[in-house]
Order: C-alpha cells, then sequence, then structure tokens
RNA sequence: UGGGGCGUCGCCAAGUGGUAAGGCACCGGUUUUUGGUACCGGCAUUCGCAGGUUCGAAUCCUGCCGCCCCAG
C-alpha cells in the first residue's frame, strides 16, 4: 500500500558520524519541503537546528502565503520546528539579502540583462552566509530542501539532477562550490514531490497542504519592475521600441519590462507573425524585436564560472533555463556551443553544463551569437 | 468638389445576396522557486452613417460623411 511507505521513509544524510551524536542545521523556509527535511533530519536521531531567514520586509509580506521567508512564513516554521520538538532561531539576513539580492536584481535590469535572484541568494545568503552560520554552530551539515542529489563519487560529493525531471531545481545551484558541497545534504533530491507532501500529510505538518513558492519571493503581486523601479528609478525610462533595422514600431514604458525573448506586453499589432525581444539596448533605452526565427543563438559566453567536474571536458549538454532538458553542446572554457539553436536566451541568465544528471558547472550568461552569423 | 479608389474588432485582413475567416495585439487560465517561452480559452448580434430593394444585405441601389491617389 502505496500511502503506507511514506511514514516508513527514511533519508540518508550521509553524515560521518553516528547520527545519535551529529548536529543537522536545516534551512526552513516555511514550505512544505524544507518542513520535511526538518522532519527527516529529526527522524535520524540527530540533534537538529532548525534556522529561518527574516530576508525581506516581514510586515508588507504578511498574509502573502505564496512566496518563501515572508513573515507568515516565518511563523509557519516555527510553528513546523514545535511540532517536532526541535530547536528553531530566525536570524535578520534583511540587509545583506538586500545588498547581495535585491541590489543585484535591480542592477542587472538597469544594464539591460535578466537576472536570476534565486542564483544570487543560493550563492551568498544561504550557501554562504546561512552555511557559515551553520558551521559556527558546530553542526555536521546544512540540510535544504532543495530537489537536487548529492552522490558521493571517486573524488568526493557531485552534484546531480533530481531524480524527479520535472522538480529538478540544479539549474539554481551551480554556482555550488565544492568546498559548499563536501557541506551541504539535499534529502529530497531523490524523491517525488505527491511523497514529499504525502510524508508532510502523514506527520500532520501544518504546512502540508500550502501551495509551491512561485515567482520571486521578494516580489508582491508579480510585479518585478516595480521593485527595480523603487530601488533604480533611472532604469524606468521610456523608449522606443524598433525592428531589426531599425525601423520604429512602437514605444515602451523602460526597459524593465522586457526580456530576450518576450513576446507579450509589446503590443504592436498588425504583424503576420509574432513579435520578440532579440536584445536590450539599454544605452539608447530601445527595445529591439524581430520574427522568432531572429531569437535562434548558437553560442553563448560565459563569466563567473563555477566547475564542480575534474576536467575540462567538451562534450556535454547545457541548461539555459531552469525547465528544460539539457541540451547537447560543446563548451571550451569559456563559451558554450549548441548543437542547436536555443531561443530566448538573454544575457544575466545562467548556462548550466552537465554530464548526464550530473552537474558539472555553469556560468552568467555575458552575451550570445545569432545562429546566422555562426552558421556564415 | 474633374476623375479614380477605399472605409469590416485596437492593428492587418478574408468575405460581392444567405445570415461576419484568419493573423497580430489584448485579456484570462495552465505550466514554472528567475525572466521568458509554449499550450488552452476569451475577444465584432455586427461590417463609416442614413435610407431603399429583397424572404434575406458587409455584400445591390441612393444620399451623406471621412480618407487616399491622379489631374487641376
Amino acid at each position: 500500500m502505496g500511502a503506507y511507505v511514506a511514514p516508513m521513509f527514511e533519508a540518508d544524510f550521509q553524515l560521518s558520524r553516528p547520527a545519535s551524536e551529529a548536529r543537522i542545521v536545516v534551512a526552513m523556509s516555511g514550505g512544505v519541503d524544507s518542513s520535511v527535511v526538518a522532519a527527516l533530519a529529526a527522524r535520524t536521531g540527530a540533534e537538529v537546528i532548525g534556522i529561518t531567514l527574516q530576508l525581506y520586509d516581514h510586515g508588507a509580506a504578511i498574509g502573502r502565503a505564496k512566496s518563501c521567508c515572508a513573515g507568515r512564513d516565518i511563523h509557519d516554521a516555527r510553528a513546523v520546528a514545535e511540532k517536532l520538538g526541535i530547536a528553531h532561531y530566525v536570524f535578520d539576513y534583511e540587509s545583506r539579502f538586500r545588498d547581495s539580492v535585491i541590489e543585484r536584481f535591480a542592477d542587472e535590469y538597469a544594464r539591460g540583462r535578466t537576472p536570476i535572484p534565486c542564483i544570487s541568494c543560493n550563492q551568498g545568503v544561504k550557501f554562504t552566509d546561512l552555511l557559515s552560520l551553520a558551521r559556527d554552530l558546530d553542526a555536521d551539515c546544512l540540510a535544504t530542501g532543495h530537489y537536487v542529489r548529492r552522490v558521493v563519487g571517486p573524488n568526493g560529493p557531485e552534484l546531480h539532477r533530481a531524480a524527479d525531471p520535472a522538480r529538478d531545481q540544479s539549474y539554481f545551484l551551480f554556482a555550488t562550490t565544492r568546498e559548499q558541497l563536501d557541506y551541504l545534504r539535499f534529502p529530497l533530491g531523490g524523491l517525488p514531490k505527491p511523497l514529499v507532501r504525502e510524508i508532510a500529510a502523514d506527520l500532520g505538518l501544518p504546512v502540508a497542504a500550502k501551495p509551491d513558492s512561485q515567482d520571486i519571493c521578494f516580489v508582491p503581486n508579480g510585479d518585478y519592475a516595480a521593485v527595480v523601479k523603487k530601488v533604480r528609478p533611472e532604469a524606468a525610462q521610456p523608449g522606443e521600441i524598433v525592428d531589426l533595422n531599425g525601423r520604429v514600431l512602437g514605444r515602451h514604458e523602460g526597459l524593465i519590462h522586457f526580456t530576450v525573448g518576450q513576446r507579450r506586453g509589446l503590443d504592436i499589432g498588425g504583424q503576420a507573425e509574432p513579435l520578440y525581444v532579440v536584445r536590450l539596448e539599454p544605452e539608447a533605452r530601445r527595445v529591439v524585436v524581430g520574427p522568432k526565427g531572429a531569437l535562434a543563438i548558437r553560442e553563448a559566453r560565459l563569466s563567473g564560472l563555477n566547475w564542480l567536474g575534474e576536467d575540462q571536458r567538451q562534450d556535454l549538454s547545457v541548461k539555459v533555463r531552469s525547465m528544460a532538458r539539457p541540451a547537447p553542446a560543446r563548451f571550451d572554457g569559456e563559451a558554450v556551443r549548441f548543437g542547436l539553436p536555443e531561443y530566448g536566451v538573454a544575457p544575466g541568465q545562467a548556462a548550466v553544463l552537465y554530464d548526464g544528471d550530473r552537474l558539472l558547472g555553469g556560468g552568467w550568461i555575458e552575451e550570445t551569437v545569432p545562429a546566422e552569423l555562426v552558421a556564415a
């Protein structure tokens, strides 16, 4: 009976000593996933400390159940910890989060790029600050609810995609270093989401039916442009929308409303085919649009490379967005060359490299090369 | 104020007597711990206006209004 499997489930926290002697710090966002991680950790018999970070204005976020880490979520995390009988602490990381995530997010948009705040957050606040906090607490490891697998291979821990490709979050963790990976644990990586909810329900966790988080956690109502505008007012200047030949087709209310590959919001009708944003020109405040074919790119130059593999292999696969199956590509250490053209690839996004399910590394997309140019 | 053409949803555009295609845009939803994409659904009881002919008109006739082109 499948329903009875859940309560029996035991997670492997890959501890180097008996659980009864170990201490596990769990990053608790207040959502279902990290709550279940805390429960699984507690079940090992180890001492468990739940930590929740207060990352942004909790006052404004109260009542917003669908985001992570807001006031409501802090409350939920505390309730779960109480239910599990584990220690729980809340730390105020607002200024750190503002500097390393929100400001950077706004700066990127102001530069005509398209940031991924979740990666900045994992990279900085979670895997640097919270991780060192866990070390200070003398914990054996820091466990999170990410859907990604830590597999111990011949050369040490490796980062792999989640067993369920539909839940895989490895894309958001490409910047994880070897040192961080040594210390991190991801007990949900091998589980299907329904089972996680089942476990939560069986344990009577108050968050069992809580909706999955979505959108950007610090952006209310999905209106990210409003956040950027608040932090970088100058980034909201109106300008022209032009076609590939420079012909003016319309006007826009700020580059911050657009990203490469975007179709909606241009408000330009009368076309035989849809128009997409091909690129943003922040200096001229122009949005350049074209047909879908103009989005095809064959190459992307990367910066801020993080490498977890043993060697710089050439043939691998790549994801330029979280929810995509890795596609064949070649990598020379600086640029990724796609086997087939990719569409809607914006500077500021990440290119993450894989060998099968194993994440080898990745980097930030600085610049892309149109497919036609490469072919010519 | 001679001649010719045109006026169908925000835009483009089918439809020349049988009871308003389609595309773009827009709106809503699904998917999604980034942006975006994709997919699904919605979107003109009405065809510049007013009359007329007809069982029946966006389609025919008349007048008016508006726009464009050529010629003056």
